[in-house]
RNA sequence: GCCCCUGUAGCUCAGAGGAUAGAGCGACGGUCUUCUAAACCGCAGGUCAGAGGUUCGAAUCCUCUCAGGGGCACCA
């Protein structure tokens, strides 16, 4: 089923066809007709702006065009009535019948509520956190994480099967570090002197590591090589990872492993395959991608000199490869501190002849957490960063899923920690999540009365519970926005919009407790319209990886659990 | 120097070429003590950074200027 607008804007077409062949409007090709929702509530539920689209074609004024329009538009159960007003708006009024019957298909679908078969049969693939294993995951990267997961939750909605993958950067530079890094402390609980790398990992956790070593395999690892420190490192640590993820609900498919890309020879394929199409050259000892052929400022070197890939060589190399897999989408998840490497995977993406549209990229920029009016900034490379554990420890695993999303992805973030650790009604998380509660409360109680709202008559739901409905169903709208514009905190914003409506609503249409006392037949409409409220809330929160309590249940003093923060070395 | 992001209410931020620019928090004033996650109602608050341009119509698109953040390796 398409959505509402694209079923009113048929509608809207019709009636420009039906003028056309009674005449009254000359005949021409239809440019694509938007139905927009207006601001006011007294403009109607949804709008059309057509007459003004095309009242230089038909060389008239845009409100007589609009007036020819509304006389000829077909009947639909969607419409309640039309109105055209100055300078040429078709403003349509939902019909109540129809809204009220979404109180029904609310609740009978549940869990799936607004699941639709939009993108049924097509696949995609979402590559999201992919941090580099060398350390435990950090408050920046988990904002990656929160966006592509929610993306990946928003696709399934609309149909699509998604593969959620994490990047496994277990070959390079980096990672030699690491196991150099361990080795060092390794020998050292040994008693030799051992030089700690260049640039290399002085965290704490470097050291567990490196203990954790000497009491399982004692002394034995002595000879050991970097290589070998560098695997049993980079598997505590992404295990550490997962066990960070999973706190805020982010699951992965598949990680997928970069020493594939060599073991594979997908690497050097990828090389060949940019020389057969004229895209790669020798120069000065190293193999040069022609990036600048396809607008890139200069050429860049994917091979260098010593024969070792640069870090763009795999990337292109993964891309070709998600792509031979065949997905309808690919969505790619960059901080700003790679945002430099997301046009050059995509020129390569073209180089290696496909569609580039196909890769859609968000980029979200920096996370700063603000405590106290002071910021606690981060980096991984110095080891003063925050860990996301110590914020989940410290706001809750919910306000990490929600703060990290309610925001867009192009602006610089401030994690309002004080905010985001209160429990009161300051806290949009809470406002969401009480909602939910509230629905769940109303539930509880009616079943204690033995009230049941099986065969409830909507017809006595009233004006504001309607106007409740007119929000809700805007939600599938809402989901294909965030997908075609690739901004998940759409959904953030929507839930704190529609929480914000609900409170008020709650206090007002009360279902059991009233002093005059409330008809039967309203109380049953009621709480079938609150049993609806509730699947709508729950929803939404899934959506966005929070719980959806049932009771209200403060969080114990998490308090500033900060004893064992890592020391930090120079 | 070049590239990317940002500049909207006191603060944090939404905002889709459409009608009188929104929310939360905070401020101010008033109800209420709950189907118990203390709420509800009202009110104030704006040169959408600035200047040009495109358009019937611009916070939104284009150009320039100013300010803040991030990035510019044969590092990843």
């Amino acid at each position: 089923m398409s959505l509402l607008p694209q079923q009113l804007a048929a509608v809207i077409r019709g009636g420009i066809t039906a003028a056309q062949a009674a005449g009254e409007l000359p005949a021409f090709a239809l440019p694509p007709l938007r139905i927009d929702r207006p601001k006011r509530p007294e403009m109607g539920d949804y709008a059309s702006a057509a007459a003004l689209q095309i009242n230089k074609q038909v060389g008239k004024p845009p409100l007589e065009v609009a007036k020819i329009i509304a006389a000829r538009l077909p009947t639909s159960e969607l419409i309640d009535s039309v109105e055209v007003v100055p300078p040429g708006f078709i403003n349509i009024r939902l019909s109540e019948a129809w809204l009220r019957m979404q109180v029904e298909h609310l609740i009978a679908a549940g869990d799936r509520a607004f699941q639709s078969s939009d993108a049924a049969g097509r696949t995609a693939q979402v590559e999201y956190v992919s941090a580099n294993p060398t350390g435990p995951l950090s408050v920046h990267r988990i904002r990656g994480g929160v966006l592509g997961d929610t993306v990946a939750n928003l696709l399934e909605v609309i149909g699509y099967t998604v593969t959620r993958e994490y990047y496994f950067n277990d070959a390079g530079q980096q990672m030699n570090k690491l196991g150099e890094s361990v080795r060092a402390r390794y020998l050292e609980i040994l008693g030799q002197d051992a030089a700690f790398p260049e640039g290399g990992y002085k965290g704490l956790y470097i050291r567990m590591i490196a203990a954790t070593i000497y009491a399982f395999k004692g002394d034995s690892l002595r000879d050991a090589s970097g290589d070998q420190f560098r695997q049993i490192a980079a598997t505590a640590i992404i295990e550490r990872i997962k066990l960070s993820m999973r706190r805020v609900n982010i699951r992965h498919n598949l990680f997928f492993n970069e020493s594939s890309l060599y073991s594979e020879n997908a690497v050097w394929d990828t090389v060949q395959a940019l020389r057969d199409r004229g895209y790669a050259y020798d120069q000065d000892g190293a193999v040069w991608f022609k990036s600048s052929a396809l607008g890139d400022e200069k050429d860049r070197v994917i091979v260098k000199r010593t024969g070792d890939p640069t870090y763009r060589l795999p990337d292109m190399a993964y891309h070709k490869n998600k792509l031979d897999r065949g997905f309808d989408l690919v969505v790619d998840v960059f901080g700003a501190d790679h945002a430099a490497t997301a046009p050059q995977v995509l020129l390569g993406v073209r180089a290696l002849g496909y569609d580039p549209s196909t890769v859609r990229t968000i980029i979200h920029q920096m996370v700063e957490l603000v405590e106290g009016g002071e910021s606690r900034r981060m980096s991984t490379r110095r080891g003063d960063f925050v860990e996301l554990d110590e914020l989940i420890d410290d706001v809750g695993a919910d306000a990490v899923r929600f703060f990290m999303l309610a925001q867009s992805p192009n602006t610089a973030m401030n994690f309002d920690v004080d905010l985001a650790r209160s429990q009161g009604d300051e806290n949009p998380v809470y406002r969401i999540q009480s909602a939910h509660v509230r629905c769940a409360g109303i539930m509880r109680k009616a079943a204690e009365k033995g009230l049941d709202d099986e065969g409830a008559d909507l017809n006595h739901l009233g004006a504001e519970e309607l106007k409740f409905l007119r929000k809700i169903i805007e939600i599938p709208e809402m989901i294909e926005r965030a997908i075609s514009d690739m901004s998940p905190q759409a959904a953030a914003f929507f839930a704190l919009d529609l929480a914000g409506a609900f409170h008020p609503l709650y206090d007002r249409v009360r279902v059991l407790s009233d002093q005059e006392g409330i008809p039967l037949e309203i109380q049953k409409a009621r709480l079938r319209f609150y049993r609806a409220c509730k699947v709508v809330f729950k929803r939404l929160l899934s959506l966005m990886g929070m719980s959806a309590p049932e009771v209200m249940e403060r969080r114990e003093d998490s308090g500033k659990n900060k004893a064992e923060a890592e020391t930090v070395e120079e």
